[in-house]
DNA sequence: CCTGAAAATCGTGAGAT
DNA sequence: ATCTCACGATTTTCAGG
């Protein structure tokens, strides 16, 4: 499932994960390669799924989102309908950046990017109780946001 | 802090969060302004820091990094020069995605994408028992990765 | 602040290697 | 697979409201 990527490849996606508005211009000068050839590889790695998204990454603080929040969530049932259910709610949810399903002593690790206290109390409601197959949750403020990426280590 | 965004702001990084690939014709028309003031507009947005980056997310699974592992980690002594460099050394590492100090019952929890279990072991040797300062970690498998992103919710 | 047009730059497909 | 070239589209700047 790890596909055939070359080292053009492989330097393009280190490329376009720091910043994917360098022109194909730029990056064929970047790896050697004419702009079409870079074409055609942005369009197969975004073909296969290599690359899934193109976004801009906004400050969370600078739209009023000034605190991040993780918690642990303990279920009461994990039969494949009910975590579903609460997956799902999870999900769907706009505050919640990310949602692992994780082995060890909790559930799930959720990051949420909240406006302040009040907020994510009443969310805490309306993803935790409303359920009912939330056992317990642990919440742990973010005092730094040291790293925050989605980058991946691309081995040369 | 948080900047004055007018609805026209909100509405486009709305739309560039998901995708910052869209033409700024087609952004215009979906805002209804010109393309010239999607282009400042945008202009301003990144000059001041609401866009902090942009980026292509690569799926780590098709690069080969299959485990995503979550890492509570709890310092020995948390004084300021010592807690500055295992931080460092948790950012410099290009598997770690997210590092964040928290409060509560232990002190970071940090986002890795690995090949395998294997660097995993390795990567650990060079984070938390090379510096000393690593009183102990919990590890977690991910099992899921249910949602995935650094998408802000921005309420209109 | 905006619009609209001109100028510069860029993405993309055709054809040859 | 690749490159070069040319065309159409896009971004960007600037004059004017």
């Amino acid at each position: 499932m790890p596909l055939q990527l070359d080292a053009y490849d492989k330097k393009l996606l280190q490329l376009l994960q720091a910043n994917n508005k360098l022109s194909q211009r730029d990056l064929a000068d970047a790896v050697n390669l004419s702009p079409s050839a870079v074409n055609r590889r942005i369009a197969a790695l975004e073909a296969e799924g290599v690359i899934m998204a193109n976004t801009a990454v906004v400050d969370p603080a600078k739209v009023g989102k000034l605190i991040t929040v993780l918690v642990e969530v303990t279920l009461e049932n994990e039969r494949l309908d009910l975590l579903d259910e609460v997956k799902k709610r999870f999900v769907e949810c706009p505050q919640v950046q990310q949602v692992y399903y994780v082995t060890g002593d909790y559930d799930f690790l959720l990051v949420l990017a909240v406006t302040d206290m009040t907020e994510y109390e009443r969310l805490t409601r309306e993803l935790f109780f409303v359920s009912g197959n939330v056992k317990n949750f642990k919440t742990h403020v973010a005092m730094q946001r040291s790293k925050v990426s989605l980058g991946v280590a691309i081995e040369s």
